[in-house]
DNA sequence: CTAATAGTGTCTATTAGACAGTATGTT
DNA sequence: AACATACTGTCTAATAGACACTATTAG
């Protein structure tokens, strides 16, 4: 976005010319990556359903400060380099993935939360289908296992934040699409929702309202130990995918 | 929300006082405000309502670059300022304004932004009540007049941005509140929204849904050329008032 | 058959949209 | 009187909540 046409100014080329950056007060930036998806964890019961969770993606810092403890992963903003640049370079660097969807969700700025000195954080919100990605160098935690961590930094803070954030945008936009597997069932959707939302929503208005949101692929689940059940795939709408707002 | 009571690591003071910030890359701060409000526009028709508009505080740069240019008040973050310091003082120096209600936009970190070096600008959104207010070394531009300008660094999409923001809350928060006048009439606040949101709404329902949050002061409008109105004030509801996300 | 989930039908409650109609002070 | 706005009533449409009922498989 952007360099403008602006009329050239001699004057202002002449300024430019004498302007020293390094002369300026100077904070550094890095970018922490809040990367969130649902995982299915197995059950005994032949009978039940496997029950999901949500999952973030943790590295454990084998450097100082906060050493031996886990963050979100995170590095610092080059001088060339967009915040979008950053993240994919951590991205990629500390948990391996690539093409994620991500979104800014806020920009951690108090003083002291980096004992090294000034560093403000742009923390971004990643949305990953858990199924189709390899992680390595990063570990996968569901949300009430790491609100029992002490993470390092403001890092606990951060991820109660974009939680907050998914909540706030689960009904108006359809970024939880982003966290599911190509093709899914409506009660794993649903309970995608639940997880989110923090609370139990009734099948029957669910199915009304997410179904012109959804294709059905015409298959169905099998050996589930009770009836099987349709399976459905986004029907991308044209618009959104981005959740611009 | 920090300082935590970690236990001390003599390894971790090791490190930090060996610590050497000026060998890592850094990058320059600013605090932009998007200071809006609402005023009227009086009429010359006695009968006629005095239609509002909505407004934003820009200062005209005396400064390369972009010596000139209108911009949005703002000013660079101190080693040891938060942002939200940082944007009291700016808003205080360059606008004249204390207390308003601000949150946090969105950071904006291209890097070719701003033509010294590489600036981020954390944006916040401010809302005032202008007839309360009294500006020094600002200037209100309505936003239409504004949209046909060309101001300095990305303001222009900022502003747009705080825009979209702003028509987002509007109707799950009661932000608006913070621009209107402390009495103020159930059509005024009804040309706020539709401002805001760029369409007429319908009266009735408007008045429905809208009356929950008001309050009767029990005066009247009078000399209007028409029907006097109520004037209402709002009423808090214990909760809000911050519209934290 | 039974446990467990899938999926539908329907009644009710709430909310939004539309719009006509009534009310009232100022000149 | 007539203009401009204030305000109410009511019908309809759309949406959400509740909940009972039916359907279907693996074991």
């Amino acid at each position: 976005m952007s360099s403008k046409n602006r009329a050239a100014d001699p004057g202002e080329e002449e300024f430019l010319s004498q302007y020293h950056p390094e002369k300026y007060a100077s904070i550094s930036i890095t970018v922490d990556a809040i990367v969130v998806g649902v995982a299915k964890n197995t059950t005994d019961n032949y009978r039940k359903l496997d029950r999901q969770s949500l999952k973030i993606l943790l590295v454990k810092r084998d450097n100082y400060p906060y050493k031996g403890y886990y963050s979100l992963p995170g590095g610092f903003v080059g001088e060339k380099e967009t915040f979008e640049d950053t993240l994919k370079r951590v991205l990629s660097d500390k948990t391996g993935l690539s093409d994620i969807y991500s979104e800014q969700l806020y920009t951690f700025g108090s003083v002291e939360r980096d004992p090294r000195m000034r560093i403000v954080s742009c923390a971004y919100i990643s949305l990953v289908d858990i199924s189709r990605t390899n992680i390595s160098g990063a570990e996968w935690f569901a949300v009430e296992e790491v609100s029992e961590m002490e993470l390092a930094f403001d890092h606990n803070q951060i991820i109660e934040e974009a939680l907050k954030r998914l909540r706030g945008k689960i009904n108006y936009t359809d970024i939880v699409f982003h966290m599911m597997p190509k093709e899914f069932t409506i009660s794993e959707l649903q309970e995608v929702y639940e997880l989110i939302l923090g609370k139990k929503l009734l099948p029957a208005a669910f199915r009304r309202t997410i179904s012109d949101k959804l294709e059905d692929t015409g298959k169905m689940t099998s050996n589930a130990g009770h009836r099987p059940s349709r399976i459905f795939r986004y029907k991308v709408l044209l618009q959104d995918m981005q959740g611009n707002n």
